[in-house]
DNA sequence: TATAATACCTCATATAGCGATGTATAGAAA
DNA sequence: TTTCTATACATCGCTATATGAGGTATTATA
């Protein structure tokens, strides 16, 4: 089962962020390590992933540049900024958050 | 801070119905009981409960009745049904996936 | 008497992820 | 050698969903 994509909305950005964090990925490998990071449960389409990688790029969450591995073709990599590691506090602050009024809300109506 | 709209996504009918497990409420009531239940976090608009209400009603999630109290005006209340109660374990289970995955990639991009 | 809270409802708008589509390279299999 | 798959980038129309604005009406309060 892959997440639905209704409660994946919102939370593309603080998904990319956290893979970026540990070190500079490429778009294509963002999809792969968020894939294996949550056992396929995390399939980000591209169509999701490219235009928030350029939304991020502007905004100055992230710093893309072309690099050109040996034997492979050239590939975007993206590292994230300074400014990007203080969203990403600010957005799992608020996961935080969000997951907690979540539960408590969800464990009053709790199925016997 | 009340909650990203964007993060609320797909999440509404797992709410109504974990407040509806509690016993009978009218809409108006459901909005009050989020907002009471999460510190104002939750605060859902008319505009996204009513419509959601019908749809649950009309999929056989939940059932209406108008009610009318003494020196109120009628109102109309819904309690959840058998089916309802079955979907609301499904998004509950659903809910604890995405949670365990969320926090999973999260952690792995902890800021320090 | 007027204002706020209660209580219902609808609809246009904005947002965001997705599927489809397109292009191109590298490696493996046939 | 050819074909298939994985890698790697990108765009765009579609669709689902919450919201804000707007509307109607009743009850309690100032």
């Amino acid at each position: 089962m892959s997440a639905p994509t209704e409660l994946l909305k919102g939370n593309a950005t603080v998904l990319i962020l956290s893979c970026l964090a540990r070190g500079p990925l490429h778009g294509y490998g963002i999809v792969k390590a968020l894939d294996s990071m949550s056992e396929s449960y995390f399939q980000m389409r591209e169509g999701t992933l490219y235009p928030h990688l350029h939304r991020m790029e502007e905004d100055g969450l992230i710093e893309g540049y072309w690099e050109q591995a040996s034997g492979t073709r050239e590939r975007r990599m993206y590292r994230i900024t300074a400014k990007g590691n203080g969203e990403l506090a600010r957005l799992q602050a608020e996961w935080r958050k969000f997951q907690l009024n979540m539960n408590h809300v969800l464990d009053q109506g709790a199925t016997a």
